[in-house]
DNA sequence: TGGGTAAGTTACTCCGAAGTCATATCAAGG
DNA sequence: CCTTGATATGACTTCGGAGTAACTTACCCA
């Protein structure tokens, strides 16, 4: 490749260098995505992502910002709604589909099990974690209410569990490409009726 | 350290540095953990590990072989007691925690998620997914066919669920030190009949 | 007693990926 | 026309971890 400038403004450069990270790091995962992979796949040179980012975690970081924004802003969107019990996990669910159809990759970006745990993506990972835990025992609460439970250990195991569940479905549809945003979530309508209502 | 023999015969020197790369690979997991690691753990040097297990995924895999044979066995051994429903998913539960408290690293041993998806590992990692699938999908059927529900793919999300619900109850267990097995599976069985009976 | 073999180590090579340095091109303004 | 600053790259250094070559010691047995 010709060295010198080609005339892309540089805030251009960035949104397409964290565009291409944001679907590298979340298709093959922080460990599996080298520096050099995010430039190949952007058509541009190692170093101008380091003039730009200063490092693999300082571009991590701004990829993972922009993905945990977009996640979080619609569970809190969801939540907002007022709805309760199986319809508000249902209307969370709904609205995760739908934004994930078009990036799919920005799931696993956001819950990639081999980010570091150290220095500022640390802080980033455990500021949205905590978003998520407040929203999540929040709808999870009134559960054990019901039946008199005010164990907190309690509510932190079942807060878990909702998340892991959550993570479970979403994660699910991802691995079934053919499913569309609707069906699954009839899908899920259909489980947590069954869970809830039977036996 | 002093070159030349110090007279421990192979199977003994194996079973020990077994023991030791289980401890690490669970507790820092396979990417985590460098040969050199284990080796300085074991007191002994690294080219003897490559001696006897040929490989750093070599020793992975018998350690994850060892590993995941004790918990399947549980595992197994829970299932064939007959037991359904609520019932049987607190029995599972039971035998895990009292299983995994002398050696609770065993459990991020076997869901390493930075474990290698090639070669050996991957074969032996598909063997035990496989077997942990029948397993769940068994113990989760009548749930559905209960509601006249006989769509494959439900029953295949709510294996997943279930499973994950599984994995997060006994990392929820593992993050909490303090806690017995006994207090766990009381705490798990709480929650399932509220999960099951309530609302 | 001396050679073969099992058990063991030191000191190396090799490789991939993070990160840096020196340099090149272009556009704009004096 | 010529300098300056922004955009860009090829070629380099560095580092950690996988894997290897060559050597050493102790024991057993003819």
């Amino acid at each position: 490749m010709r060295t010198g400038t080609k005339g892309v403004p540089r805030l251009d450069r960035e949104a397409q260098i964290v565009a291409v990270a944001c679907r590298r790091f979340g298709e093959q995962g922080y460990a599996g995505t080298s520096v050099a992979d995010v430039a190949l796949a952007a058509g541009i040179s190692k170093p101008l992502i380091y003039q730009y980012f200063g490092s693999k975690d300082g571009l991590y970081v701004v990829a993972l910002r922009e993905a945990a924004a977009v996640l979080v802003a619609e569970i809190e969107r969801t939540a907002a709604l007022g709805a309760v019990g199986i319809e508000r996990a249902v209307l969370t669910l709904d609205g995760m589909f739908r934004v994930l159809e078009p990036q799919p990759w920005l799931w696993r970006l956001v819950f990639d099990p081999s980010a570091p745990r150290t220095g500022e993506v640390a802080e980033v990972l455990a500021e949205h974690e905590e978003r998520l835990v407040v929203l999540g025992t929040d709808g999870v609460r009134d559960l054990l209410e019901l039946v008199g439970n005010d164990d907190p250990d309690d509510l932190s195991a079942l807060r878990a569990v909702w998340e892991n569940a959550f993570r479970t479905l979403v994660g699910w549809w991802l691995d079934h490409p053919g499913t569309t945003p609707e069906e699954m979530t009839a899908r899920c309508e259909r489980l947590l009726a069954t869970l809830f209502g039977g036996s």
